[in-house]
DNA sequence: CTGGGGAGGGGGCCC
DNA sequence: TGGGCCCCCTCCCCA
């Protein structure tokens, strides 16, 4: 009996040292893994540093390569100026109770060195008089991450860009600007002779500096405006709409980088007012900064709407704007057709004010989706279809539109009581909330997220995924009563049932003929226009519909080639 | 040509 | 708010 329980009481401390050991081991590894993980990160971070530095010596080179003070808009930046300039002059002014959001860019571009440097943006919001429940804004929240203070990246175009256009002003650097200056600053000459100048030029850089928190920079009065405001630095840089969800937050970015050496460089700014719900964003060229009216025709930001903060800073963080050449957008016809839906809905007095920038501007069409679609991933975190940044450039450039359908009560917006603040970027709809526009704008986007489990297909909507997959299942739930055919769609059965009532509801205005379906009467009327658009490479007949042709090339010879207009 | 069905796209509404 | 449904429209194809 002794002797069992001096085997257990051995057996128990091998164990024990056993276990100890294996703790041991663990320990030792972990700290290991701990100290190789923590190594990793800092290489990380190196190699980040020199990724950031060599963006920043291949935008400088760039900068050297063509004209060094040159600017030039971004063509896609166009596209969105036309848009948003288009619809300037119906911002009836600022309302009394609309805060400011001023963009401040500080764009230097040094000729010397044909490098860009200390370029400030800075948004922030003043003269509101009254509070409102929430507010929208558009920050660009920026990793927090130490950054090298020369770090600058590229970015195509964005909603950060979208908002503040990458102007730089060689001659601005001539007229000195307060850090501090609390409010609308100014802006010397005309957007339009400013962009007018920029357009031939090939290369901009455009650098838009965050400016921080109070930490950094406690003295400044902006910072501390930012920082009254509870800057919150966030993880990934990402465009974040702002609406009544929730009160305005102001994210920032700690940046170790240099000082806002904006004292010597004249700022471009450009004033927003905000509303929670619609953010209509215009850029404002003040010309007259001495009174600090706002020009009729100039790129007034403002909305109807108000905030609850009377003076806000936003900063956005240095950035690069890498302008490209004038080459101009190709346009698929469906982005045409958008982008000339978009265009036609603007009144005469907006024209008046487009066409001038498009005379200036040189602004060939381009559709606001290219807006979206040059984003560019690579040199912003953004991703291409951020759907909160698409809703917010609606909101911010469709907003007018929205205002307009609802007072003439047509338009995608009239007709319902909800209140559809979310705006599709595209093409301007409205809707009550979030999701319905985020699907709505896989139209535009092309984005099918369900998929088939049967085939290839892939679908938009969860719904039109469920009616297809009865054509495998074969499920037809809706049967005819007179005839007791079946239908998988409940369209299909409302339109057979016109076999048996008669009904033919569509009637050619040619001839008295009738159709029960609408694509008859379409076939129908090409007879009437002699549209023959589909030839037989064959014998040179003509028909108006490519079945036609097809049956015919069958008759003949099937392996006819059809040719298509 | 005409008639008709299959199927997908999209908006609105309801729960 | 999200899912589902209804409805309308359109394109395509075939008889």
């Amino acid at each position: 009996m002794v002797f069992h329980t001096q085997i257990a009481s051995i057996m128990e401390v091998l164990a024990n040292a056993a276990v100890a050991e294996i703790c041991k081991l663990v320990d030792d590894d972990y700290a290991v893994f701990r100290l190789e993980i923590t190594q990793s990160q800092k290489e990380n971070r190196t190699l980040r540093r020199k990724l950031q530095l060599l963006e920043l010596k291949v935008a400088r080179e760039r900068v050297l390569a063509s004209r060094p003070s040159s600017v030039k808009i971004l063509d896609r930046y166009r596209g969105m100026t036309r848009g948003t300039f288009s619809r300037m002059p119906r911002q009836r002014g600022l309302s009394p109770r609309s805060p400011l959001l001023v963009f401040r860019c500080v764009t230097t571009v040094d000729e010397g060195s044909g490098t860009s440097t200390q370029h400030v943006i800075v948004i922030e919001s003043a003269g509101a008089e009254a509070a409102s429940p929430g507010g929208l804004s558009l920050v660009k929240q920026e990793s927090t991450e130490e950054e090298d203070p020369t770090h600058t990246r590229d970015i195509q175009t964005g909603a950060v860009a979208g908002m503040v256009p990458p102007v730089s002003v060689e001659d601005l650097a001539t007229t000195p600007q307060p850090r501090t200056r609390p409010s609308i600053t100014e802006v010397s000459g005309t957007l339009n002779a400013v962009l007018k100048s920029e357009i031939d030029t090939e290369t901009l850089t455009v650098t838009h500096r965050h400016l921080h928190t109070e930490s950094d920079h406690g003295s400044d009065p902006e910072r501390l405006l930012l920082g009254r405001l509870g800057c919150s630095p966030a993880p990934d840089s990402k465009y974040l709409l702002y609406g009544n969800l929730s009160p305005r937050t102001v994210h920032s970015h700690q940046d170790s980088g240099d000082a806002l050496e904006t004292g010597n460089d004249l700022s471009r700014s450009y004033t927003t007012a905000m509303d929670p719900g619609i953010m209509p964003l215009v850029l404002e060229t003040q010309t007259d900064q001495s009174r600090g009216d706002w020009n009729p025709y100039s790129s007034s930001v403002y909305s109807e709407g108000c905030l609850d903060k009377k003076r806000e800073v936003i900063v956005i963080d240095e950035v690069t704007v890498k302008v490209e050449g004038d080459v101009p957008l190709t346009c698929n016809a469906e982005e045409t057709r958008l982008w000339e839906r978009y265009s036609q809905s603007n009144t005469s007095d907006d024209l008046d004010c487009r066409d001038r920038l498009e005379t200036n501007l040189n602004v060939a069409t381009h559709s606001p989706l290219h807006v979206v679609r040059d984003r560019n991933p690579v040199s912003t975190s953004m991703a291409p279809y951020d759907s909160h940044g698409s809703i917010f450039f609606d909101q911010v450039f469709n907003s007018d539109d929205r205002a307009r359908d609802e007072g003439r009560g047509g338009g995608a917006t009239s007709g319902n009581s909800k209140e559809k603040r979310f705006l599709c970027m595209f093409c301007n709809k409205g809707f009550s909330c979030l999701q319905k526009v985020e699907i709505h704008q896989r139209v535009h986007t092309g984005e099918n997220p369900f998929s088939c489990t049967q085939c290839e297909k892939r679908f938009s909507r969860q719904d039109h995924l469920k009616r297809h997959q009865r054509v495998h299942t074969g499920e037809k739930p809706f049967s005819c009563p007179q005839c007791e055919k079946r239908f998988s769609q409940a369209g299909d059965l409302k339109r057979h049932q016109r076999v048996h009532t008669g009904e033919k509801p569509f009637s050619c205005t040619q001839c008295p003929m009738r159709f029960a379906l609408a694509g008859n009467l379409k076939m129908h009327l090409k007879v009437h226009k002699g549209e023959r658009p589909f030839t037989s490479m064959h014998c040179g007949k003509r028909f108006s519909e490519r079945s036609y042709l097809r049956t015919h090339q069958q008759k003949k010879q099937p392996s006819e080639s059809i040719h298509i207009p």
